[in-house]
DNA sequence: GATTTCAGCGTACATATGTACGCACAACTG
DNA sequence: CAGTTGTGCGTACATATGTACGCTGAAATC
């Protein structure tokens, strides 16, 4: 039980788990959606027999929560590096947009997947995409509070803008993915002009009351 | 060649062909993905043959397609009729909020596949549920600029808060379908404070430039 | 009335899918 | 070192899928 040099059983496991989840991520990426890959498929992907997957998830949907919550941590990972980066610095909303996009172009099957099923009714997926989405939301609304508080600027709404934002740039994000390279750079422009609209609107909202 | 009372061959056949796609609607509308539909399903509920599917589509995709065309037709003509009705009136926001939410909630199936498969990279479908939302989108522009100058309010990036809104309307009416009865109300204010967020924000932009 | 057209059917096949069952053999436990 | 555990495998089966092929019978055309 040498925990320091535990090369075996336990890891290789671990890893022959990673390996399936590659694979779908790998199938998802592709442009495939989630629900059109089989078991077997990504057994085969993965290097293992179909029955053996069973020794790893119950289901396919088991893999598919498992991708969704790993994906869920370094989103959250992420938008924190960035904010302290950031800090006191000039264009939060700028380094956000293009970091946040950088990291869907990594992970076009994940991302794609859960904007996907946050719009499917069967509730295991959808509840796990959804409370990724929520806790990127809550996260941004703290921020949002802290902010204005800090600037001595009113801000309306908070919540409500966290949650226009979120969504604007994930489903933007997503889209770019399939636009042409010269295209890019004026949808990100655009990106961050909505999101300025979106700010100033909160801002008008709170002075007007 | 009777134009008046031709009651056979041609019309029998759009007759199938309707009842094919009205299939695949109630499919959708028990919350599967599209892409999950096989067209012996489809033929089976329709009451034909599986091999007589080919007689009306080429495709499954075919179907989806046409499904997709047929939506775009309705809700052009649902946007307009509001907007007439509500012509000169009170809240145009509120109105066309709650009307389109009616819509959708009617036609669940179509509308959350059109918004699914606006995320795949699959070019046919994609295309087509990205054209429909384009319309929209260009449609309120052009109105937001005639109510703009109407009202004598300078506004920014009419565009991109068309974007903004057409984007935001269905989201979250989707998000609704599956939202219990007594949280419905509040999302429906919360949308509508949304939009007049983004409004509100198009319009500062404008004044401070 | 004779002929053509064509929506719809049944049969058939190659292929894919989920999963039950039991074996093998390496890693772990004592 | 003997015994247990558990990942991974191969076989097997019931079921589902897309679609090729050729027939039928009624509507359409002449």
């Amino acid at each position: 039980m040498n925990a320091l040099l535990k090369v075996s059983r336990k890891q290789q496991k671990e890893e022959t788990r990673q390996r399936l989840m590659d694979a779908a991520a790998t199938a998802l990426a592709s442009g495939r959606s989630f629900d059109t890959l089989s078991l077997r498929e990504i057994a085969k992907l993965a290097g293992i027999a179909p029955t053996s997957f069973y020794r790893h998830f119950h289901d396919m949907e088991g893999l598919g929560l498992a991708l969704i919550e790993e994906q869920g941590e370094s989103l959250l990972d992420l938008v924190h590096r960035v904010r302290e980066q950031t800090n006191g610095g000039t264009s939060l909303i700028r380094a956000s947009v293009e970091t946040l996009f950088d990291h869907i172009g990594e992970h076009q099957g994940i991302s794609r997947m859960i904007q996907q099923e946050r719009l499917s009714p069967e509730s295991a997926f959808r509840d796990a995409a959804d409370k990724l989405l929520a806790t990127l939301s809550a996260d941004l609304t703290e921020f949002l509070v802290w902010d204005a508080k800090e600037r001595g600027v009113p801000f309306s709404h908070p919540d409500l803008a966290a949650a226009v934002t979120v969504a604007i740039l994930v489903a933007t994000g997503i889209a770019l993915l399939e636009s042409p390279a010269e295209e890019r750079d004026r949808q990100i422009e655009d990106t961050i002009t909505k999101l300025r609209m979106v700010m100033r609107g909160a801002e008008a909202m709170a002075k007007a009351k």
